[in-house]
DNA sequence: GCTTCATCAATTGTCTACAATATACAAACT
DNA sequence: AGTTTGTATATTGTAGACAATTGATGAAGC
């Protein structure tokens, strides 16, 4: 009774428009600055242009677009201090995130980083650094998770957008994505043995690393 | 040549409706749970649909309404969890916030918060709560603003938004308002000293028991 | 009695046309 | 020449009509 048929996807115009906008934009399709014409993005994706209006809403309150009235949408630009700022307010709630998952988090929910650890290792060593990253994404995602905090989760969307943004946006070294995959060995054992304060250390230091890699190597998109 | 005339207001009709919204939301004049129809908000408000539509797509992402489509809008429940999830993020984001504000803040800075706390034991003694209210909100408003960091600010924007509904939503105590004008004291006496450590605890202390306070004598509204 | 199906009312979703506004550029004036 | 003023154009802002969807209600069939 239960065929587990896939769900048709029944998204209205708007949702369908702000995710593929999202998209462009975290992806780096759209990059910072450029402008968005609601005539051209409605034609472009074959719609009118009231759901584009209420997709930039949305977008310009998630803090990925700016508006000025009268005279147009775009894509926000991103300087190094926000950089800065985006890669500290990662650490303050990754840090939290991580104490309560490890007094809240169950054994298969550790299981499932674990597996998801070693994966990015065999995606580092194969080289698969598209596949590193999204395994990054998936390991981060899932300690928020952990952490049993609705609110703590909205706020990490917000951050964990612009975070996907950036990478796109910068030129990583390959080097750089497999240290990163290694980072996460020591980060989950210590995690495991509920050792909080190390675990907060080795964190702390991953993402730390992570956004001062990012910081160096960027340039202001003018 | 510079007569300091006052800026004509030119709000379009989306911000203007999203700002009366908002403000019926957060002033509790507006009760979680209540449908909002576009069309009755917009014969209500004397215009289109199309405004209040991204109004709406505006609240919704704020997290201050709900939406179910082809079906209403409503104002967000509050649950009790909401409530704590609510007050230990305030305590992580200003905790934070005010770490930097110590180290960034400049002395106009701390007057100007000398000045808010003066005013609010004042309004405390002469019983307007109100006051009190509103300059509670002004202090921790400005330390956010001393953190320097825009990120944080924008964070802080939901939290206090939703903090402010708890307050407008709860009947208090007025006993509450005037203790909690008068933990100020310590508090600002220990940042001015710049004793990070100290002004922690106090703060902690203030938001915890303010928290403790609301949630305690919460009624989930049916 | 219970299920199934058609119909209806209420509401949101979308489209199109029109209005309002800002900017750039050219013309007129001093 | 420099300043001001008008005008054109591109873009966003708003309105109103129509389409699509949902959930409820009640009738028909077993």
């Amino acid at each position: 009774m239960k065929p587990n048929l896939p769900q048709i996807k029944n998204m209205s115009i708007r949702e369908q428009s702000l995710d593929t906008l999202r998209e462009a934009i975290l992806s780096g399709e759209l990059k910072p600055g450029q402008a968005l014409t609601e005539m051209d993005l409605s034609r472009q994706l074959g719609v009118s242009r009231a759901p584009i209006r209420e997709a930039l809403r949305i977008l310009n309150s998630e803090g990925l677009v700016e508006t000025i009235p009268y005279h147009g949408t775009t894509v926000r630009r991103l300087t190094r201090a926000d950089i800065e700022e985006l890669y500290g307010m990662r650490i303050l709630l990754e840090t939290y995130a991580m104490e309560r998952a490890l007094h809240l988090g169950e054994a298969a929910e550790f299981a499932h980083l674990r597996a998801i650890v070693n994966a990015m290792v065999r995606a580092g060593e194969s080289g698969d650094f598209r596949a590193v990253n999204a395994l990054d994404r998936d390991f981060h995602d899932a300690l928020i998770e952990m952490s049993r905090h609705s609110l703590m989760a909205a706020m990490w969307q917000m951050v964990a957008m612009k975070v996907r943004q950036v990478m796109a946006l910068v030129n990583r070294r390959n080097s750089d994505l497999t240290q990163i995959a290694l980072h996460h060995l020591p980060l989950l054992d210590a995690m495991e043995a509920r050792d909080v304060a190390r675990a907060g250390e080795y964190l702390r230091a991953h993402i730390a690393s992570a956004g001062d890699l990012i910081a160096e190597d960027w340039v202001e998109t003018g």
